[in-house]
DNA sequence: GTAGTTGCAAACGCTTTGCGGCATA
DNA sequence: TATGCCGCAAAGCGTTTGCAACTAC
């Protein structure tokens, strides 16, 4: 893991990007959980547990550039929220629960979603993409 | 379709809820548009294009409340706004257009999508459903 | 008349933008 | 020092709430 965020901070020095304080520490956070996808608002929270006060605006700015740099990656959980989890290059889905938004990542092996798509009428649309959300209750809440 | 839409007048009335114009507006749009969630946005344009100058807050709370009869449904097409169709009672699915946000609904034969999480760690969650959505670009903007 | 419905204004939560100042390389 | 980064304030968008007026039954 260590050597993936040293990797990481290499590509965005090599690209003329600063590796600040609080890029570092987002990384970290990031890093340092793989399976939950958090919001704008909980990765401030956590950069405050770290004793680390950041504007609400450099989250969602800092949020974005991950994202363009392929770091991080969008994902909609369907609680209205934009969220986002370490790029990991491997297809998989999310659970959500539906009393404390808890989100988790789940694999489905040999997901087979959009080749079922053959027989199936998509109005006209070309597919690139899908996400599947499963909604539940988390074992707290269940 | 004309059954239907005095059905779910009829049903209404008999629970004490009243018939406004409005009302029965909003019904027409949700009955002669069974394939295509809209937003409180889009309704609202839809009345306003049927000559009906409604509040927004009129829209919201009509939404909300012909949810909680049951006659339309939430859909969460992952575009960041709720979007409402009409209560088919049948399982299927969405696609969304990535460039123009338009919204369909497909029908996979044999959805066994739940069914397939019996080999996957759900992290102890206790699944009730699931949403899938597929990305892409739609007829106009392919 | 009464309870359900509506419009208006205000506020909310999440997100984005403009701009001046700061700090990393 | 120069460009990228940051914080602050303000605004945007979708949504919700409080309250007074209205209207369907």
């Amino acid at each position: 893991m260590i050597q993936q965020i040293l990797a990481a901070q290499a590509t965005l020095k090599d690209n003329g990007f600063r590796l600040t304080k609080i890029r570092k520490l987002i990384l970290e956070v990031f890093f340092s959980n793989t399976t939950v996808p958090i919001s704008a608002t909980e990765l401030k929270s956590q950069l405050f547990a770290l004793d680390t006060k950041v504007n609400k605006t450099t989250v969602y700015r800092e949020l974005e550039f991950l994202s363009a740099q392929g770091i991080i990656v969008e994902v909609n959980a369907g609680d209205g929220k934009k969220r986002y989890e370490l790029n990991c290059y491997c297809h998989h889905h999310h659970v959500l629960c539906l009393r404390c938004s808890a989100v988790e990542c789940v694999t489905i092996d040999n997901c087979t979603l959009e080749e079922q798509l053959n027989s199936v009428d998509l109005k006209n649309f070309k597919i690139t993409g899908h996400a599947l959300n499963f909604f539940g209750l988390c074992a707290q809440c269940r």
